[in-house]
RNA sequence: GGCGCGUUCGUCUAGGGGUUAGGACGCCGGCCUCUCAAGCCGGUAACACGGGUUCAAAUCCCGUACGCGCUACCA
């Protein structure tokens, strides 16, 4: 991955909208202001999280402003309960907010559930002015309506039978004991044509839309109505949401132009799909997705880490297609959000890390791509890899801390010799929960566990084994001064003295002082654990090879 | 079914009339090496299909297939 030249912005590449829309440009007058709109369901998916981070990126870029609006229409009990992770995942991505919960704004409520006044108004405007009328139609007359035009082999649209042309015929209906919904009155001819700035030119007929409902019987309105109202109240300018929207901004276009309100530019974006596939990343299906061998993989790191921090690795929210996941086990927020930029946007051929900076001033609407992208938890293991490796030993240090605390190897005061543990861990910790694999260092001598396939291939098969790390032991017990440099020496002696080769010592050494076969370097292990501890260890597994049998 | 959108290595992508179709992740091999990582070097691998237009098509047009979305008193 090559880090971000300083290069030439594509031409062409600007704000100003593809087949002449409004056209605001660069500095133009109108200020952008962008939204997203989370359902409050207890989690943040990744879908959802890229289609924020465009949108927040989109309006920083432009210095404009970007809202939370919170999609809660159903107007559920335990919202703050749901509201909380996702405005956590947030937070913790850096992804802030200008207006919606916590910090309010000109533009409220920001909860749909507190708007039902403003949608009112703006349904009865739509009557008043013609773009919608109140129906009487029961379910079932519509469902046999549908089914004649089907049987005909025609397109079903509603014939307005149970539409109410004045005040009286509503009573009317009323006294029939029906309930009366308001319903778009969409036109039957022509098209509607709308630049989309990532699709372009689209185009769809008038006569396919159905006079949707927008007001139920109860008063309480649809998505489609109170989106479009809640754009213009909140002053959106730019509408940038996921392709499934695309075949529903006609209806918001005619709602929207029936109020009188100018349009937002649109940007639909293409779905995150599932891994290895094309279909779209779905919230209810979770625990399908561990099927796939990646993200098992991607899984099953992180719920080691989990259970050893205690976090409830078995909620259906610990799972790589939510936020928390990665917040949970250790992952840089800078790792998930540099990867999902590139999941579908990109800025050349070969610029893969940014800083949030770079994004800023790098993103345009213009090379989003139109098709759908799947997520590959192990290229945003790669990301973090990297962002991992730029960071300083103190930075690394506060990352771990909590992990280790969490765990109880360490109290308040860091571990003294976590800076040196750290340090000769190297890249070997990808994410902040892996120190935990390196526990070894933190527990008591006594209890340290061996791993036994690496026990048994290092100090009870080679039959030299025991003995030539019991003489190295000795050599240990009188080594000055105790330091990787000088110990390394010491161990290259005697290797040379007992003519044998370094692999028939040293790997000894790792897994009585370790319990693994695997670690970092050998003499800097030995210089964290110092000569007691060493010894002691060393003591402890020779004990452990004698009561084995051997051969 | 109708309408809309989409289709470049396994994955993310660049390229938008003439390229040995480029990069990244993964994978494979090598180097380094006390193991494992990291790093370095190399390799594998793609224009969905069929017609057109053109001297020339991954690129433009049409169709087909496949995928996804919309077609709700869901959002």
């Amino acid at each position: 991955m090559s880090r971000l030249p300083l290069r030439k912005r594509r031409a062409g590449a600007s704000l100003s909208p593809r087949g002449g829309g409004r056209g605001e440009g660069e500095g133009g007058d109108l200020t952008v202001r962008t939204r997203f709109a989370p359902s409050p369901t207890g989690y943040l998916h990744i879908g959802g999280v890229r289609t924020a981070l465009f949108n927040w990126l989109f309006a920083r870029r432009h210095g404009g402003r970007f809202v939370l609006r919170v999609d809660d229409t159903d107007a559920r009990r335990n919202l703050d309960e749901a509201l909380a992770p996702i405005l956590e995942g947030f937070r913790w991505l850096g992804i802030d907010w200008d207006e919606g919960p916590e910090v309010g704004g000109d533009h409220g409520p920001y909860y749909q559930s507190e708007r039902g006044e403003v949608y009112s108004a703006a349904v009865e405007t739509l009557i008043e002015r013609g773009h919608a009328y109140r129906d009487y139609a029961t379910p079932e007359e519509l469902a046999a309506e549908r089914e004649a035009a089907q049987a005909a082999k025609e397109r079903f649209l509603y014939s307005r039978r149970w539409r109410a042309a004045d005040a009286a015929q509503a009573v009317r209906f009323e006294a029939e004991g029906r309930q009366g919904v308001v319903r778009l009155e969409m036109p039957r001819a022509g098209v509607c044509r709308f630049t989309d700035r990532v699709r372009g030119e689209v185009e769809f007929e008038w006569a396919r839309e159905q006079d949707h409902v927008i007001q139920r019987a109860d008063g309480t309105c649809l998505y489609h109505l109170a989106s479009a109202v809640d754009d213009h109240e909140m002053s959106i300018s730019h509408v940038i949401r996921a392709e499934e929207h695309l075949s529903n901004t006609p209806r918001q276009i005619f709602i929207a132009t029936g109020l009188g309100y100018r349009l937002p530019e649109y940007a639909h974006l293409p779905f995150v799909a599932e891994p290895g596939s094309k279909v779209k990343l779905s919230k209810r299906k979770l625990a399908k997705y561990l099927k796939n061998e990646e993200f098992a993989r991607i899984h099953e790191h992180g719920r080691r880490i989990a259970e050893r921090i205690g976090h409830p690795a078995e909620a259906e929210t610990f799972n790589p297609v939510i936020v928390e996941f990665y917040r949970a086990v250790g992952y840089l927020p800078h790792a998930l959000l540099n990867y999902l930029l590139l999941l579908g946007w990109s800025l050349d051929d070969k610029t893969e890390i940014f800083e949030i900076a770079e994004m800023i001033e790098h993103f345009s609407l213009e090379r989003i791509n139109s098709a759908p992208a799947s997520f590959d938890p192990q290229k945003l293991l790669a990301f973090q890899d990297q962002q991992m490796q730029r960071l300083g030993l103190d930075a690394k240090r506060e990352l771990v801390l909590p992990f280790l605390r969490a765990a109880g190897l360490a109290g308040a005061q860091a571990p003294a010799e976590l800076g040196p543990i750290l340090e000769a861990a190297g890249d070997r910790i990808k994410v902040a929960g892996d120190i935990l694999e390196f526990d070894d260092f933190f527990v008591a001598d006594a209890e340290l566990a061996y791993d036994p396939a690496a026990f048994d291939k290092r100090l009870v098969e080679p039959a030299e084994a025991a003995g030539l790390l019991a003489d190295f032991r000795d050599r240990l017990a009188g080594a000055e001064p105790f330091e990787a440099a000088a110990l390394e020496a010491l161990m290259r002696g005697f290797v040379a003295e007992q003519d044998i080769k370094l692999g028939q010592i040293i790997h000894a050494v790792r897994v009585a002082t370790t319990g693994k076969g695997v670690g970092f370097g050998m003499f800097e292990t030995l210089e964290i654990l110092g000569r007691e501890r060493v010894l002691a260890r060393i003591d402890r597994a020779l004990a452990r090879v004698s009561r084995t049998p051997g051969d």
